[in-house]
RNA sequence: GGGCGGGUGGUGGAAUUGGUAUACACGACAGACUUAAAAUCUGUUGCCUAUAUAUGGCUUGCGGGUUCAAGUCCCGCCUCGCCCACCA
């Protein structure tokens, strides 16, 4: 047997593609395709997740080249960063050096995938020749007003020594360094991405990407409709202005919680309270959104003043709490009886807290699935007073109100069928006196329902069925509902025993959702949703409210203050203010072979970067130190590829018309909110400035899975469970890697890494190369099996393109496999012409060279072949020949396989049917049973109903 | 608390969108080749009852329902994973 020796092939191929080059990407395509992968932080080695996202992706840029489509498919690096300095600093190596060599080392590893590369479409963010045009949309973003500086409490880093996005942190520390990340204020550079906070939510709903990651854009976005309102300080004509999304409960408000940086607590401070505040605040200011999260119990300091309730006129406590968000809405809130965190706070500090909204709401009668939801109902035998529990799923969790039941004949009939379906009792009396049927409760969620009964005053009808017949032998439970705490509710009829379960209900509960209003003058027994827009009106009539919509979002800080990335370019002039560098005068040099000394403070501080003559008066000016978030130089990159050279701009206007939007863009799912959402917003700037003519860069999204080390866990050093790919590469070669991380499972799933698994992976291209370049030799010829044959081959071609095309490449390589063991069989048996063999192992070829191109090319020219495979088109199928000439039919008896049959692929009904019949008659499948109906389902199955 | 996605053999996973559940692969077992092992090849492999047979029974987290027919649709429950979160 002839075996393949996949180091040698694949480095043959490698070298003859690039001396040819193979792929070089065509200067005037007819039919673009623009297939991006996230370009890389060349960290040195490719780690699994890097093959991961680069292989598959190079198969789907083969498999639209052989469709016939131009493909770009570039690679590049996203050079500047963090790593580099802190190397540059720990090693006193300078950070380009360590760039260049990571670049370098990750460069000759790349190629050794044998992915489709031309080398001309190849960017750096690092070189001058890139950030200058980063440089350049900084320049743009500030002439259009989008590059702002603000003075803002930022989240510091004290390892990095810098400052970072609110997406850097992960829930408190720095999503590189690992730090506690620390608050400090300073003046910093903002894009203004709240400026698109709308359009950046509405256009997702076009965009063909998953929808996990459109909701995660959603929610960080954080779209909410709520008011502005107004709440007047006693004895002075100030307000102080909240935000609020529940004006529903305004009525119940009793004080005000300000955040410890709300700019108008000194002037409302009471001079008693002014030093407990001032303490208060310097100590929550030295906390970060760490600390204050982590903290168990909310703390706050009364400040001294009041205001006014604009609703109900009642005089409310002004508050300081560090539990308030400074950043969000207008850093103040109005609390009630309705907030968990209100009540957490008002409970510590013993603040009266009143109530407004009770959990009640809708009709049942109008509920389609009102009938499905009844869980409870309790009776109270010495009134006969009936009252029902119910809840539901239906309508998102939806409460159902009470009333209007005595009246409703029908609900009653319902309600009784579904406790007998509920119980399974046969001969339930219900109870039939419906004049006392008083109240349904409903609660809106199982747990609320729960803590009803908890109370003790009611009875839960038990679903387990064991324990129901048990009840059912005691006569006294007949009715399997009862009072259990009698002697509490026994006198309590109608409204008061509603009010009487509610409260105890309430009693340890805070009810948070929406419901009927009351306490709330006009305004009593509307329902919350109306009551927001009526009370806002209301209120905005006497000018102290207005609908207002807020998000989460907040501007992009993009000032970093350090030295490995693209410097701002802006100088501070004495005369002339800020001073934009003038766009001729791009770029701004990144000094290189830089060392740093113990401190790690950056070249830029030096004079020799620092001083300059000021662009507009020639004084002497200082130039901005920091440097630009990396997430700016990723954020417009897809613009470059198509003309990597270009110099008269970002990039070249007609490349980027022919080849942009990116028509699929592949990468991991950590780059959901960051990455995406800057890139999106650059491009509806760069579309609102007539620059390009789309507004979204990404059409398509993929996001692969992650590669788990084999037990199960995230590859970490310290787990000692990382798997090096170049181990493999060395040992088995690109293809059989490649192979095997698109056939161990879905690719959206990723998964733990099975050595075992890879190994057969490497079987199979073993036994497909000896399939393919040892002889075959023709014995019997068999017209059946040959036919059969080309039918096989149709099949796997339609089946194999399909799941390509739909990124299922698991499915793929199975219905491969399938083929390949079919051919191993005929070849052993040699029951084809040698020319149908020929021809049937030039088409498995064909549909090998995306999946495994070294492998394909080399069988290719092994079987004669002088032009490269990867420059044949995809094979077409006959529809004709994928249908099958017979087709096996099941028989059914009640749906339950029975027997089957070969029939005629596309027997009619009647004759399937008698086809059955007889087999019926031969083995008496329906076992005498009358037959009462037929079902046949062509080329499929008969089913008999029998009985 | 909010959002998203899952639960199918010993394992990774298939299943034409309601029509033969367990494709393909891994592993395991048995056999061939070998002094032996590895590699390779061949066969068996969802579970139960059984010496065996199959025209036997059961099976897609659990319980119901719709249907001639349910992994797939509906209702309820259990459970796992990921992301976000004092956002008023």
């Amino acid at each position: 047997m002839k075996n393949y020796d996949p180091k040698a092939t694949e480095a043959k191929w490698q070298k003859i593609w690039q001396e040819t080059n193979l792929y070089k990407t065509p200067e005037n395509p007819k039919k673009p395709f623009y297939n991006l992968v996230m370009f890389p932080y060349p960290s040195g080695d490719l780690h699994v997740g890097h093959w991961y996202n680069f292989a598959p992706a190079d198969t789907l840029g083969r498999f639209a080249r052989m469709h016939g489509y131009d493909v770009l498919q570039p690679l590049g690096y996203d050079a500047f960063g963090l790593p580099a300095e802190n190397a540059a600093i720990k090693r006193g190596i300078p950070a380009d050096e360590w760039t260049a060599k990571n670049v370098a080392n990750f460069h000759a590893q790349y190629l050794k995938l044998g992915g489709m590369y031309d080398p001309e479409k190849e960017i750096n963010t690092s070189s001058p020749e890139y950030y200058r045009w980063t440089q350049w949309l900084f320049l743009q973003l500030f002439k259009a007003g989008k590059a702002v500086q603000k003075e803002a409490y930022v989240n510091w880093d004290p390892v990095d020594k810098t400052v970072l996005a609110n997406e850097q942190v992960i829930n408190g520390f720095a999503d590189r360094s690992g730090a506690k990340v620390e608050r400090k204020l300073l003046k910093q550079w903002f894009f203004t991405i709240t400026d698109y906070a709308e359009e950046l939510i509405d256009d997702l709903k076009d965009l063909d990407w998953p929808e996990r990651v459109k909701q995660q854009q959603i929610n960080w976005i954080g779209k909410s409709h709520g008011a502005l309102v107004k709440f007047p300080i006693v004895d002075s004509d100030k307000s102080i202005e909240v935000y609020t999304t529940r004006i529903d409960t305004i009525f119940s408000g009793t004080f005000i919680v300000l955040a410890p940086e709300h700019p108008m607590i000194t002037q409302l401070t009471d001079s008693k309270q002014k030093k407990e505040v001032e303490q208060y605040i310097e100590q929550a200011g030295a906390k970060t959104d760490v600390d204050r999260q982590e903290a168990k119990e909310k703390t706050g300091v009364f400040i001294g003043s009041y205001v006014t309730n604009p609703a109900s006129g009642e005089k409310m406590p002004v508050w300081v709490a560090d539990f308030v968000l400074g950043g969000y809405g207008t850093g103040a809130v109005f609390a009630d009886a309705h907030d968990e965190r209100d009540v957490e706070f008002a409970r510590k500090y013993n603040i009266p807290l009143k109530q407004s909204i009770e959990p009640v709401t809708g009709t049942p009668q109008e509920d389609p699935e009102f009938r499905r939801s009844i869980v409870a109902l309790v009776r109270n035998p010495k009134t006969n007073e009936v009252l029902m529990i119910n809840w539901g799923k239906n309508n998102g969790g939806h409460i159902f109100i009470g009333g209007g039941v005595d009246e409703n004949e029908d609900l009653i009939e319902c309600a009784k069928r579904e406790i007998l379906e509920e119980t399974g009792y046969s001969d339930v009396t219900f109870v039939k006196q419906t004049e006392n049927i008083h109240h349904h409760y409903f609660a809106h969620s199982k747990n609320v329902a729960r803590k009803i009964l908890a109370t003790g005053l009611l009875f839960e009808l038990n679903t387990d069925k064991q324990q129901d017949q048990a009840l059912e032998t005691d006569e006294k439970n007949k009715f399997s509902v009862e009072w259990i705490e009698e002697k509490k509710a026994e006198n309590l009829v109608g409204d008061e025993l509603h009010q009487y379960v509610y409260r105890r209900l309430i009693k340890d509960e805070i009810w948070s959702g929406d419901g009927i209003l009351y306490n709330s003058d006009q305004f009593d027994g509307m329902e919350s949703s109306a009551a927001r827009i009526k009370i806002t009106d209301w209120l905005a009539e006497k000018g102290l409210a207005e609908h207002k919509t807020q998000y989460k979002l907040r501007d992009w800080l993009i000032s970093r203050q350090r030295y490995w990335g693209a410097p701002i370019p802006i100088i501070y002039c004495d005369s002339c203010g800020v001073v934009p560098v003038p766009e001729d005068q791009l770029p701004v040099v990144l000094p290189l072979g830089q060392k740093f000394d113990a401190t790690g403070q950056s070249p830029l501080l030096r004079e020799s970067f620092t001083d300059v003559k000021c662009p507009e008066c020639n004084a002497d000016a200082k130039r901005e130190t920091d440097t630009m978030d990396t997430f700016v130089d990723s954020s417009w990159y897809y613009l470059r590829y198509p003309n990597t050279n270009y110099s008269k701009g970002a990039f070249d206007p007609e490349a980027v018309k022919t080849w942009l939007p990116v028509d699929r863009y592949m990468g991991g799912i950590e780059h959901a909110i960051l990455h995406l959402l800057y890139a999106r917003f650059i491009t509806k700037f760069l579309y609102s400035q007539k620059l390009i003519d789309f507004n979204e860069p990404f059409k398509k999204l993929i996001n692969q899975g992650m590669i788990l080390g084999p037990d199960g866990n995230k590859m970490s050093k310290s787990k000692g469970n990382v798997i090096d790919p170049l181990e493999y590469l060395e040992k088995y070669g690109s293809d059989a890697l490649r192979l095997y991380l698109m056939f161990m499972g879905p690719y959206e799933d990723g998964g733990p890494w099975d050595t075992r698994r890879f190994e057969g992976t490497f079987r199979f291209i073993n036994k497909v190369y000896s399939l393919v370049s040892e002889s075959y030799i023709q014995q019997e010829e068999d017209t059946i099996i040959e036919a059969d044959l080309e039918t096989k081959l149709h099949k796997t071609i339609k089946k194999v393109g399909e799941d390509i095309g739909a990124v299922k490449f698991n499915t793929a390589i199975a219905a491969l496999m399938e083929f390949v063991n079919n051919l191993s069989v005929i070849k052993q048996n040699g029951s084809v012409s040698g020319q149908a063999w020929q021809q049937t192992i030039v088409s498995l070829v064909k549909i090998m060279a995306p999946l495994t191109p070294h492998l394909a090319e080399e069988m290719w020219e092994e079987l004669g072949q002088t032009e490269s495979v990867h420059l044949q088109s995809w094979l077409k199928y006959d529809e004709a020949k994928v249908k099958d000439d017979v087709v096996t039919i099941v028989v059914q008896v009640n749906g339950k396989l029975k027997a089957e049959f070969v029939a005629i692929a596309g027997s009619d009904k009647q004759e399937l049917e008698t086809m059955a019949r007889k087999l019926d008659q031969e083995k008496n499948l329906t076992k005498n049973g009358e037959i009462l109906k037929t079902i046949v389902v062509p080329n499929r199955l008969v089913n008999f109903v029998v009985k």
